[in-house]
This record gives C-alpha cells, structure tokens and sequence, in this order.
DNA sequence: GGCTTACGTTAGCAGACACTAACGTAAGCC
DNA sequence: GGCTTACGTTAGTGTCTGCTAACGTAAGCC
C-alpha cells in the first residue's frame, strides 16, 4: 500500500470522471440552487433528451445530483456532498506542498522558462 | 453570461481533463512532496516511458507540474498552484448549495430511495 | 567525431465515451 | 382499455485518448 490507489479514492475517480464531461458541469450548475425535471433541463441544450439522461443517470451514480419522483416527472437537484472526495484530494496537495514551499520559486521558474 | 460557461472555466477544463486519468494523478502525488526524474517516475509503474512522458506532457500543459533541467535529466515537480481555478469550482457549489440547504433533507431521501 | 544516457515525438491501434434513433415503461386522463 | 406525457434504456456509430514501438534530439564523456 502507498503505491497503489486508496480504496477512498475510488470516490474521488468517479466524482472526476463524471465532472470532467463539460455539459454534465454545466447541468450540476443549472441545478445547483433550482429544482429540475430532466425535460426543463434537456431543452435548454440542443442535444436530445436521450443525451441528457445519461449524463443525468452519470451524476446521480456518482453521487452528485439526487432524484425526486413527483408523478411522471422527476426532479433533479445537485448534492455537492458529493464533491467531498474530490475536495479532500485537492486539500491533500496543498497541505503537502507547504513542506516543499522553499522549492516553488525555482520550480515557477521552469514553468516560465519552458516554452 | 451566465449560462454559458464562463472564460476561466477553461483552466478548470484543464485541470479536470488532466486530473481524471487516475495514472496522471498517481504521478501528481509521486512528485507532491519530492522533485524527479522523468525516468525515476516512470520506473514506479508498468508502462514505457513514452507514456509517462506523455501523461507529464499533459501535467505540465494543465500547469500541474514544473519542469526544471539538469544536464540530460529533466526534473519533475507538482504545481499546487494550478489547482486553483478547480477549487474555485468546487467552492462555488458548495456557497450555493447552502442557499438551498433547508431542502437538502428531502434530496438526501431521494438518493436513498433509488435503487 | 563517436558513443551513451535521458529524454520527447510520431504513427498506428485498441478501448472508452458522448451522441442519435428506436424502443420500453410507468403515471395520469378520458 | 386506449391515449398522451415524461421519462429511462439499448444498439449502433464517430471521435477522442492512452498505449506501444520506432525514431529524433540534446547533453555529457572519451
């Protein structure tokens, strides 16, 4: 262990994998402060609804929206709990790069050197 | 503005299209804390070095990494920095969901009722 | 100049993924 | 029961992407 990937980690991959998809960002966006039906959300894009599921039923397993039955409609809105996991990673590399904080002002050189 | 995706979006787009493939990340954590060799990188995993030099390639071009050389040796480091625009994201969620956190009670039982 | 070391770069391929079109399903109305 | 509405699901397709193998290049040694 150490080398290989956490089991928490797991968590982190999906969350990535699902925000990575730029429409699937700017869906959890439409629904991050408004209540949804996956109709309202497929016509403001020009992709069909078929589209639009998928990449509704992507977040809702990733843990990023939740699903509200309310007759045949059914009510997204994001669950940014879900972005935990992918909180802590990013937390994880700021609190270690403060151990190597006398390396950066050489290391912002090579990014500027580099052309 | 406003529904469409805004201008620094694209380094998030960046970050994230770097930040999904799980060997990339892996490489991230492998240079967080200590500076190395491309070869020395690619010794820790089971592929060719090609493919670790692409992977850092893509590292660096999202401003995750720096590259600093010494003689023949080109020294990798992790660039925290770049996480910034991510971050951002993800604690522009996390503001507005507290807006909506009353009806976060019932979201919480929609995911718990799908199966 | 020739050799080795330590890299990046390019071509080509296999698998992953976002999309459309067609179909299936459950709720509500008549 | 039959119809409509509002969805998800599946099959099939074009495109992207991570990989290997082969080649190119720059630095240091002799």
């Amino acid at each position: 262990m150490g080398l290989s990937a956490s089991a928490h980690d797991e968590a982190t991959e999906v969350a990535l994998r699902a925000l990575v998809e730029p429409r699937r960002r700017a869906i959890l966006r439409l629904v991050v402060d408004t209540e949804l039906a996956a109709g309202e959300i497929a016509e403001r894009f020009e992709v069909t609804r078929s589209a639009v599921s998928q990449h509704l039923t992507v977040l809702k397993s990733a843990g990023l929206v939740t699903e509200r039955r309310e007759g045949t409609r059914r009510l997204y809105r994001a669950r940014p709990a879900g972005l935990a996991g992918l909180r802590e990673f990013l937390d994880g590399m700021w609190v270690t790069s403060l151990d190597t904080a006398r390396g950066m002002v050489e290391a912002e050189r090579g990014i500027n050197d580099g052309a």
